[in-house]
DNA sequence: GCGACAG
DNA sequence: ATCTTGTCGC
């Protein structure tokens, strides 16, 4: 039976992703603590000395929060023009930085892979959010895309959304969810795989910790340039290679596929096909989602 | 240089 | 992702 090794025996969750997933809030609040009395700053300094300035829209997020209230005067909007006083000298350890620098080494332990023993249970996981509260519910289905099993859990997100830095936000929610179904041969992910700037977008992340076939989809590319139809596949370019696919339908707008964990891109993209029946998502995605809707809705 | 940017 | 009413269409 499958089982995730984050759980230990009603231990504390202990695995890499959760481990590496710092917070977000308490590292912003150290850095308002270095601006000076008398000067100000702006959110893109802010999230530059965090280690990367897509950053800057996150940082905004946040100093609306209850947490940062007494900091908000601290802030500026613009560099004002007649202003000298922006500060810009903040000291200590980048954060997204080390984070992103964590990603790529685990984008290099991906493994792509033509042998998948079985695909007759495929899982799909998702979460929604109230707030950072995350709920993630995780469905399992058989071949005739019916539902055999399905769990959900509830966990606060230490982290925000960042375009690259989705998994520290989600990935330990989708990993309580998944580690609560009892089987599965296929997990799919609603975000990308390696199809990422770092090759670990959050499905190879989760795809790493649950040591399964793993395949990611999203509805809109994250990286990279659609190329020229090979097959019945459109390759996701970048960096010169294919890191992913964009699949069609007869109708409707494209999705994006790429490689997870423990699979090639040719399987998980007949598998995505093969599951895709109506909507904007393949069935165990629309399934997961539903189910995490449901459970935020039963909640409040 | 400026904007875009999975969920 | 989320904030949100009615409305166009099969």
């Amino acid at each position: 039976m499958f089982r995730l090794p984050i759980h230990k025996k009603g231990r504390p969750l202990r695995s890499q992703v959760v481990d590496l997933c710092p917070d977000f809030y308490s590292a912003l609040l150290a850095l308002l603590d270095q601006i000076p009395d008398d000067m100000v700053t702006v959110p893109v300094l802010l999230a530059s000395a965090m280690g990367d300035p897509v950053a800057e829209s996150a940082v905004k997020e946040a100093l609306k929060r209850e947490m940062f209230h007494s900091y908000r005067e601290r802030v500026v909007p613009k560099p004002d023009s007649s202003d000298s006083h922006i500060f810009s000298g903040f000291r200590g350890k980048r954060l997204l930085e080390e984070m992103a620098g964590d990603q790529e080494e685990r984008g290099k332990r991906v493994v792509i892979t033509s042998l998948l023993e079985r695909d007759g249970l495929i899982a799909g996981v998702d979460a929604s959010y109230k707030g950072d509260t995350a709920y993630a519910a995780c469905v399992v289905m058989n071949r005739d895309l019916e539902i055999v099993d399905s769990a959900s859990t509830t966990i606060e997100a230490r982290f925000p959304y960042i375009p690259g830095y989705l998994s520290f936000r989600e990935a330990p929610g989708l990993l309580s969810a998944v580690s609560k179904v009892s089987g599965f041969d296929v997990l799919m992910v609603n975000g990308h795989g390696i199809a990422h700037p770092r090759r670990c977008g959050l499905a190879s992340s989760v795809g790493l910790e649950v040591d399964k076939p793993t395949i990611g989809v999203a509805r809109r590319p994250l990286v990279g340039e659609v190329g020229k139809i090979r097959g019945v596949l459109t390759p996701l370019i970048f960096d010169g290679l294919a890191v992913g696919a964009e699949v069609k339908r007869s109708e409707g707008p494209p999705i994006y596929v790429s490689v997870g964990h423990r699979i090639d891109l040719e399987i998980a993209g007949r598998i995505t096909r093969e599951t895709w029946r109506r909507g904007r998502l393949p069935e165990p995605l629309r399934s997961a989602h539903y189910e995490a809707q449901t459970a935020k809705r039963r909640d409040s």
